[in-house]
DNA sequence: GACCAGGCACATC
DNA sequence: GATGTGCATGGT
């Protein structure tokens, strides 16, 4: 929790995932599984642009042009077979519909989320976090990175062991959890790189 | 021309 | 359970 103050008292609220709705963060956090965000950004540009941005619209596409429209995020194959097994997933069980999903339990809904191919923890914690509102952290390359560089965790640490350092310590609050996350992605974005000794880092030595 | 970026599935031991 | 590999573009 000091962390996070610290956090937001040097970059304030970040508001973060951009996306107009709750399908569109989906699709972002599928596309940008192991991908740099602007690279994304391009692709989600073109799925807008062809007005198919939506469930039916994935859903009706071929996997073949749906590839070809997403090139730009990397992986586009195999990453435009994960989106048309999980809009498949999001007909089958719930309609197609994103507020029948979001009615679920969400733990359960996770579990669910798991089993669809292509969708793995963090995939699945940002489609439920920062798609649905629902308070899970979030654990991310940059999260791991930041931890365990300054001694929070081992290097070998686990998924579901970095989730629970913020669950077991932080109040349950989808809001906190967004804004933690995202400081952290502001930190590892925009001062780690550039500085990898860590001498401005805010939170050393916290 | 390397190296990296908001992972995941699958094979193998 | 741990470790290795394929997937692919675009920026530095």
């Amino acid at each position: 929790m000091n962390i996070y103050r610290t956090l937001y008292g040097a970059y304030g609220p970040r508001h973060w995932w951009p996306g107009e709705t709750p399908f569109e963060v989906m699709v972002g956090a599928i596309l940008t599984q192991n991908t740099s965000w602007k690279n994304v950004e391009k692709a989600i540009q073109k799925l807008k642009e062809k007005g198919l941005l939506n469930p039916k619209g994935i859903h009706r596409l071929k996997p073949g042009p749906l590839a070809s429209l997403i090139r730009s995020s990397g992986y586009y194959r195999i990453k435009a077979e994960r989106l048309k097994t999980f809009v498949g997933f999001l007909f089958e069980q719930y309609g197609g519909d994103i507020k029948k999903m979001k009615r679920r339990k969400f733990m359960e809904l996770r579990e669910e989320l798991l089993g669809v191919n292509g969708i793995g923890p963090e995939t699945a914690d940002s489609i439920l976090l920062y798609g649905l509102q629902k308070p899970i952290f979030v654990v991310d390359a940059y999260t791991k990175r930041i931890l365990s560089r300054h001694g929070i965790i081992s290097e070998g640490a686990s998924y579901g062991e970095m989730q629970n350092l913020f669950m077991d310590h932080l109040p349950h609050d989808e809001k906190l959890f967004n804004e933690y996350h995202a400081l952290l992605v502001h930190l590892g974005k925009n001062v780690c790189k550039k500085n990898p000794e860590c001498d401005i880092c805010p939170i050393k030595g916290i």
